[in-house]
DNA sequence: CATGAAGTTGACAATCATTTTCGATAAGGG
DNA sequence: CCCTTATCGAAAATGATTGTCAACTTCATG
C-alpha cells in the first residue's frame, strides 16, 4: 500500500536542503512549513488537484494549514511557474507540479486526474499559421487533452 | 454608426417565420420573446459575450429580460449546440453563436472578443495520436487561440 | 542567543458568477 | 376562450476564490 500524505518525507521540500539564494524574488520569500506542505502534497499527486482537495489531504495528514493559505501558496507557485494551472469544466482551478518548465500541454485522465506532459511543435506551428492567416497577432493558446488513462479505462 | 441592439430586426428570430416542428426537443419548448431576444443579441455580436454582458445589452435596448432568464436561455442554447461556450481566464463562461455546428475551434481577440471559427484536422489527428501513445482512450480536447485582431492590433 | 522588521498565517467576512426557489405569467393546443 | 404547463424573474442560496487584519513566524543581525 502506498503511504498516505502523512508519511511523506518532508526533507525534500521543507528542509533547508538547498543552500541556493533564499526565496524566489528579489525581496524576502520565506520558507514556511505551510508552503512546503502544499508543495509536498502537490508532489505526491501525479495529477491535477484543486485547492480544496489539497487542503483536505493536508488536514487529513494532520498538517495545520488553512484553506486561505493553500490558495495563497498555489497562487504564488503558479506565479513563479512552479506549478501549472488549468480550469476544469466546472471552472475550478486545478494545480499540478510539472517537470517541464516551459510551454507544454497536458493529457489528463478524466477519472483520476493523472496527467502526462506533452509537447507539440506541430500544434504550436499550426496555431501561429492559422492566426496569421486571419491577421491576428500576439498569439497565445490553450489546449488540454482529456481521456481515460490505462488504469481508469474499462476492460 | 452601427445601430445598437434596439434597432435590430426581431423577425429573423422572434417571428413565427420558420413553420418547422415547434420547439427543439420532443416535449414542448416554447417560443418566448425573451429567448428570441437573447439569441438575437448573440447574433448581433460577432464575438464571445458573457451572460451578464448580454443582459446589459438587452436591458439597455429596452428589452424586459431577467438575468436569470439570460442564463437559462444560454444554458438551453448551449445544450442543443446552438451556441458555443468557452471559459475565459477569469473562469467566466462566454457564449457565441457559431456558423459551424460540428467540432471546431476559435481564434479570439483578447481585446474585443471578436472571433473566427477555425478547423484543424491536423490538431485533431495529433491529439489522437499523442493520447494513443500514452494509452489514453475516449479522448476529447479543448483548444482556443487568443490574439489581437487587425482592428485591435496596435500600429 | 536575543531582537525586531517584514513576510505569513488563518478564521472570518466579502465578492461574484451562476444556480435554485417558487409564486406569477404567458404560450399555444384543444 | 381555457386550461395545462413551460417559462419568467426577483430574491435567496451556493460555492469557489479573495480581502481583512490581528497574531505569529522567519531569519538577518547584534
Amino acid at each position: 500500500m502506498t503511504p498516505d500524505a502523512a508519511g511523506r518525507d518532508p526533507s525534500s521540500f521543507a528542509g533547508p536542503a538547498e543552500p541556493g539564494p533564499r526565496g524566489r524574488d528579489g525581496g524576502g520569500a520565506r520558507r514556511t512549513t505551510q508552503r512546503a506542505a502544499v508543495l509536498a502534497a502537490l508532489h505526491d499527486a501525479d495529477g491535477f488537484r484543486t485547492a480544496q482537495e489539497l487542503h483536505d489531504v493536508l488536514r487529513a495528514a494532520g498538517e495545520r494549514v488553512g484553506l486561505t493559505t493553500v490558495y495563497r501558496s498555489l497562487q504564488l507557485l503558479s506565479d513563479t511557474g512552479e506549478v501549472d494551472v488549468l480550469l476544469n469544466d466546472a471552472g475550478e482551478a486545478m494545480y499540478r507540479r510539472c517537470e517541464r518548465r516551459g510551454h507544454h500541454h497536458h493529457l489528463v485522465c478524466r477519472s483520476c486526474k493523472k496527467s502526462v506532459e506533452i509537447e507539440s511543435g506541430e500544434v504550436e506551428r499550426w496555431t501561429e499559421r492559422a492566426a496569421g492567416e486571419h491577421g491576428f497577432s500576439a498569439v497565445t493558446h490553450t489546449m488540454e487533452v482529456f481521456g481515460l488513462c490505462t488504469t481508469c479505462s474499462p476492460a
